[in-house]
DNA sequence: TGTACATCAGTGAACGCGCGTTCACTGATGTAC
DNA sequence: TGTACATCAGTGAACGCGCGTTCACTGATGTAC
């Protein structure tokens, strides 16, 4: 309880932050080698720490994954609101920034996207994370059901108007990230804001 | 020459045809491991030869997955002109079945279709790989451009267009495939077919 | 305030594994004469 | 048609590698008395 807080350089044998510092050295490892590529002990070393130490802290490798996909759509969440806080009250510029936003996060944590939307995580999701998937998505129905009515949901037009949304701005994401729309591809995310709002409206045919 | 062709379980110590039963069983391996736990032994294994053999076809793994995914090229672009070539003659109707027929083979394929996209393969592609790739593109070019004029990919709003309908049927598959859709996953694709064209639509603003 | 002790969070060695690739080899094939 | 020979397409053993996980351990921390 007495020194907690460090000088930075200090080595103490008990860490304190591991957990942490494990999340944060995993996203670094992600972003630079993808998800092939990951591996627990380089995640361990990048912290400073021996190749056994995770294991006091996530289960399994897949569990470190996990938690950091949960981060990741921690963030997402954030970057839409953060997007639609910007954008004033109009029911429409609401909507088109929680795509701008879901765009936005993608360009910038490519890694962690994939890794977020990737096949290794379509199964057995702890609750945690399946919450923080839910709490994204939410993000984008709350921004359709207030142009299209509060009873979005309960109608099969209500899912595709949300469908359309998600798979638009998820499709844009996922090429981005491939590098696949070259005419895109050169231009700062700044620039890429008009031609992102135009196909987000598209979507709902706005 | 004389016997070239032989009883289905005789087994030749020249197998005549192992480049294309190492391309058959990756497509095996890779659809039932994905693309971690893919393995040149395994597929070596499943096509009936010794691990070594694959080296006198493949320069290395590598190899072997950009072939695989060229010849995932070649049938998307046979599964979309597949869907037009049971749609008429309407620009509109032959427009919708190239996007159903992209997000068709997407759902019947979906390892390969995770292959094709994939970070993976971003990099150092082989010619006959990126032709194959541009094949499928025009596929969807060509209609865009009989509903919106030859000059389509010389104007912004042009390439919007394309660009539009691509991420919109690219996002269906990708999360489709991530079974991310739940309230579509469940039903035959068939099913799928009236809002997957509606969808398609929605991205010209049809 | 001191001391004993349980618990926590590290270490480093060791395990077994499957991998891609290389190598010397051999059997099969095709061709020149 | 027969033979010699080059080339092709396999085999199986061996290599070194990095991986996740387990284990007995030890140092640090927190708590009960």
């Amino acid at each position: 309880m007495t020194d907690r807080e460090e000088g930075a350089g200090q080595r103490r044998y008990h860490h304190g932050e591991l957990r942490e510092a494990l999340l944060a050295a995993a996203e670094m490892e992600l972003s630079e080698k993808g998800e092939d590529g990951f591996s627990l002990r380089s995640t361990a070393k990048r912290a400073g720490v021996s190749h056994a130490a995770p294991a006091h802290h996530f289960k399994d490798v897949t569990a470190l994954l996990q938690g950091l996909a949960q981060r990741g759509f921690e963030r997402l969440t954030a970057t839409m609101k953060e997007e639609q806080a910007e954008a004033g009250d109009d029911a429409e510029a609401l909507y088109v920034a929680s795509g701008v936003g879901y765009i936005r996060f993608a360009a910038e944590n490519p890694a962690l996207f994939q890794l977020m939307f990737g096949a290794r995580s379509s199964h057995d999701k702890p609750t945690e994370l399946a919450k923080a998937g839910d709490a994204s998505f939410s993000v984008l129905v709350n921004a359709v059901a207030r142009l299209r009515g509060a009873d979005l949901l309960k109608t099969e037009e209500g899912w595709r108007d949300v469908a359309a949304a998600w798979m638009m701005v998820h499709g844009y994401a996922h090429l981005a990230i491939g590098g696949k729309v070259g005419w895109l591809t050169g231009q700062s995310f700044d620039r890429q804001r008009p031609v992102i709002a135009d196909l987000v409206r598209r979507a709902l045919r706005l």
